[in-house]
DNA sequence: CGCTTGAATAACCCGATGGCTATATAGCCA
DNA sequence: TGGCTATATAGCCATCGGGTTATTCAAGCG
């Protein structure tokens, strides 16, 4: 899977409540099919599906105990999404900032030249 | 928007590689509808309901300028998303790390006591 | 072996999403 | 006013996503 697909992957995985509160569940530790079910008010084929989406976004991966099948998270695919928004952040972050400043420094040096027209509108 | 669904629709806007250009794109500065269109092959409404869903979940917003309707990135709605996968990506860091304690601390301890059974299997 | 339990799969429903074309709206300009 | 340009909206269609119930598969146990 490529860069686009993994995050497609991830940032959908991520865009359920039920599965991020999967997610936080899974924080606390392993949890079988059942156990991520009973908080739930849904089935246990629900909640399956919800775990391969999770799964085939790298965000959980799965062991065999038996007849159970404990889930467990992977940091990885966290680590890449939360990657590519901190990256995003941090350069919008500085264009405001430099936008700031430009905006200070006009306001500083002369009020009244600052047109009117086409107005920035923050 | 309660904090669950402003993350429900950030992570979906997010979960589309051409919402994701688009903001790559805006990251550069500000740009007009048809501006976002020409790198696509889609049509302007097309892109115009993308803007919508980037709009919604706060990504962007939007100035006016005679007919034109101006994009910027918001960077508010990332923070939180960066936000939120940060702090997950952190715990469970911290876990596996503790993990990886408790098994070298088993490893060098006393190799011949680590049971089989229920096999961890990273 | 046959039963019971944990989980996955199948088949289906329905609302949401993403694409299109055609059309409407809005604002400038001659 | 009429016309041109930028964008939004409407209406349509195909696919996807999340839910259900019923069924199947897998593994331990009497």
């Amino acid at each position: 899977m490529n860069a686009a697909a993994r995050l497609d992957a991830t940032f959908a995985a991520l865009a359920d409540p039920t599965r991020r509160a999967i997610l936080a569940r899974l924080a606390t530790g392993e949890a079988t099919v059942t156990e991520l079910t009973a908080p739930f008010q849904l089935s246990q084929p629900a909640i399956s599906k919800h775990l391969k989406v999770l799964e085939r976004a790298g965000l959980i991966s799965r062991g065999r105990d038996a007849t159970r099948r404990p889930c467990r998270i992977e940091a990885a695919a966290l680590g890449e999404a939360s990657a590519y928004l901190e990256r995003y952040r941090r350069l919008w972050a500085e264009r405001f900032t430099r936008l700031d400043a430009v905006l200070d420094e006009l306001k500083a040096h002369d009020p009244a030249t600052r047109s009117p027209k086409k107005a920035v509108k923050r």
